[in-house]
RNA sequence: GGGGAGAUACCGAAGCGGUCAAACGGGGCAGACUGUAAAUCUGUUGGCUACGCCUUCGUAGGUUCGAAUCCUGCUCUCCCCA
């Protein structure tokens, strides 16, 4: 029996959660989330989980279930949300993955190469480096390790260099060795479901919805969180602008709208990545019976 | 009613005779993306048949070889005095 992994996605707001549900009903089936920051336990306001009734109403997967403390990743992701999709595929044939995270939905969807996980203590390093010596320190050793890397990235990008040399340091191999470019086979097939809406209702619903969670008591929230702040989970939209204003470098009312702000770039992130996925199918929020059709539609011709 | 200040691109704000399609900031838009990804980084922002052309600096005229910049009328906004 064929098995179906319906990818339902889009950007910050747009309404997955509860159009996922009204799939999972429709379809007997569970959801798995593929979201970043839903993931963490900690975090419940800022990253709009789903609610307990909700949770009650259709089994989710993914939410909640680690903690701000670990040191989570993508590839984690990718292993523990195949191990869960294959499970359900016992018993169903089709499974929903739901979120808005463009990179772990693609690692579920095309797989995630294998290298090691990062040491913290060479982070360290390498970013205390970055502090005392400059970039162009990290450059330069790059350009030494890993030279065909070096002359494909963005040198501006800290980041990026950083995780190549750790990688490179690490293994003693180059990182670009580990970068395969090849796409994992998964055992089953995958119909993605992308929701969008006109850029400026969305970013209305954007605007309203951190109204909402301030009213709900985000800044308590992340008043608790305060004290973990440097840990890259709260390294997050609706955390850090807070966090801002609680160590008094702007006001209460700039954090807030510096959430909305970022909210909004965030979706157009997710959009530009999405877009660019050639399979991705394309529907309003409100669609949900002509999504179920097409859907349908996809598994029956098969 | 009298006096003063001002109207600049999506918004805020420089410019005060040519080197101005107009600094800078914000916002927007676009793009990159392999263990930090709600992260990190890049580009762009009057229009076009685009190494050139066209229309913009409240509005209508005027001065000048040449105006966002100078002069005049008008409209609107703000401040002070009545």
């Amino acid at each position: 029996m064929q098995k179906y992994l319906i990818i339902l996605t889009g950007p910050t707001g747009i309404g997955k959660t509860s159009t996922g549900m009204a799939l999972a009903k429709h379809f007997n089936t569970e959801i798995v989330s593929s979201d970043s920051r839903q993931i963490y336990k900690e975090l419940n306001i800022g990253t709009a989980v789903p609610n307990k009734e909700e949770l009650a109403l259709i089994k989710h997967h993914l939410i909640q279930n680690h903690s701000i403390h670990e040191n989570f990743n993508v590839s984690k992701f990718e292993n523990e949300a195949l191990d869960i999709i294959n499970s359900l595929f016992k018993k169903n044939n089709l499974v929903l993955l739901v979120g808005g995270s463009m990179l772990y939905i693609d690692a579920v969807c095309n797989g995630i190469d294998n290298m090691p996980d990062t040491d913290p203590e060479i982070r360290d390093i390498l970013k205390n480096r970055l502090e005392s010596e400059g970039i162009e320190s990290l450059r330069f050793q790059l350009k030494k390790l890993d030279p065909d890397y070096y002359n494909t990235i963005d040198l501006k990008n800290t980041n990026r260099i950083i995780h190549a040399l750790e990688i490179s340091i690490m293994t003693g191999k180059p990182y670009s060795n580990f970068l395969t470019k090849s796409k994992k086979e998964r055992s089953f097939s995958i119909i993605k479901i992308g929701l969008n809406c006109e850029r400026a209702k969305l970013h209305n619903i954007i605007n309203t919805r951190v109204d909402h969670m301030v009213n709900a008591g985000l800044e308590d929230e992340a008043r608790n969180l305060y004290h973990l702040k440097h840990l890259n989970a709260l390294n997050t939209v609706g955390y850090r602008e807070l966090f801002a204003f609680f160590d008094n470098e702007i006001s209460r009312e700039k954090a807030i709208e510096l959430i909305k702000r970022n909210s909004r770039r965030y979706a157009r992130k997710q959009l530009t990545w999405f877009r660019n996925d050639d399979e991705m199918n394309w529907f309003e929020p409100n669609q949900t019976t002509e999504i179920i059709t097409f859907i349908e539609n996809k598994i029956d011709k098969k």
